[in-house]
DNA sequence: GTCTATAGATCGATAGAC
DNA sequence: GTCTATCGATCTATAGAC
């Protein structure tokens, strides 16, 4: 796949596609196809750092290395721009939790669930602070649609905590009540986690796993306790 | 305690203050002597609704009724008037909680806690939500101070956490995990719980302390369960 | 203590050249 | 697809009259 000396010499090459370097300066004409991708990056990152508010287009296309009226080639505004950040992350979010492994226990499905959570929120933690801390600057119809994500996710974990207490395995008072509460228990990780700390992610999976399975007051049946070898997720 | 007739007609006596009706217009040269507290109460309710960012002072100016120019009469800028109202309600957060009973056992102690950030966080929605959703708007020398404060609340909880393991009461992992953890989750309450809903405040208190006391594998002991008559706080 | 007026900066979004 | 230039609006904070 042939290419010009000229953009040979300002980027490098990604699966067959011209990538320009984030710190090269940019020229009229000059084009990149993943540009879109990066304004989202940077957007996600600003926004996370200062708050939706508080960040400027022109901020934005600064840190992608183009001039403010480029951004509109990708986002008919700012609010979409956000928008498509918050619907991006819960779409993985709820993809992702959907491809666990089946045919566990409530008991399995919640150590993988508890894992899971700490462990993908951790990983995007700059969309995880947006996507509720921003909220409010979303309009009705767009706000509608993070929320139906949002409740699919907690649905998910009610499930989980409803067929356990069918089976007998946990003893939960009001399952809707406990997902939301394990919920927030579990994002709180977010707040104060930092790699490279007293815990490593194994630690604090395996901690808060303790924490969970006695709030739903489960027996420790076959499953593992304490700092033993855990599947993680 | 006489009061020119002109005032009479435009407010009523509080405390033998003059107040002003909020509804009423104001012209140069009228005066209140709540005007402070009034704009600290609407930019509480501004700030909260649409972020700190996102609120002009004008907007501010237009709630409590008079112009912007009069809003520095009572803060050197926006800033401060943010930081003020999070100082407060930190500062107000830790004096409830420090004329809590005394003398209680661990379990107790708990109980009191958990029943008492519910009702307390409920009765502030507004300067509980600024108070964690702004922080980065303050600067370096104030968030260091409300980031005392927050670390000493969450201290006061560990504490009980410790005590309680040592008494040979709880059965917790890491009492500094856990304390996050548990106040993660009390807090969360603020997030989907409205008055009228499926459950009193009563009923939401007494499931929490349920799950709460489930995750510190605490025995029933002397101690209340479901639905019975507990002290609350 | 509140007003009016304004300085000085910055914003989101658009138009048109290349 | 990116640039430059700009419109019209809005912002924080201040100055000075009353």
């Amino acid at each position: 796949m042939p290419q010009p000396a000229r953009q040979r010499k300002q980027g490098f090459y990604l699966n067959g596609r011209s990538v320009s370097l984030c710190f090269m300066a940019r020229t009229a004409g000059s084009h990149s196809d993943i540009t879109g991708p990066r304004i989202r990056a940077a957007a996600l990152r600003l926004f996370a750092q200062n708050g939706y508010a508080a960040v400027s287009m022109r901020q934005i296309a600064a840190e992608v290395g183009v001039q403010v009226g480029a951004l509109y080639n990708y986002t008919p505004d700012k609010q979409s721009l956000l928008y498509t950040l918050m619907e991006e992350h819960m779409a993985t979010l709820l993809t992702a939790w959907r491809e666990a492994p089946k045919g566990l226990s409530p008991l399995e499905r919640l150590e993988a669930f508890t894992r899971f959570h700490i462990r993908f929120n951790l990983e995007r933690a700059d969309a995880v602070f947006i996507s509720y801390m921003e909220l409010r600057n979303l309009t009705g119809e767009n706000f509608a649609a993070i929320e139906a994500q949002r409740r699919a996710y907690e649905t998910a974990l009610e499930g989980i905590l409803s067929e356990g207490v069918r089976a007998g395995a946990f003893r939960v008072q009001d399952p809707k009540v406990a997902s939301l509460a394990l919920i927030a228990m579990l994002t709180g990780v977010n707040t104060w986690y930092r790699a490279g700390g007293r815990l490593s992610l194994e630690d604090v999976q395996t901690i808060y796993w303790d924490m969970a399975r006695q709030m739903v007051a489960a027996d420790l049946g076959g499953s593992s306790l304490g700092t033993g070898a855990q599947q993680g997720t």
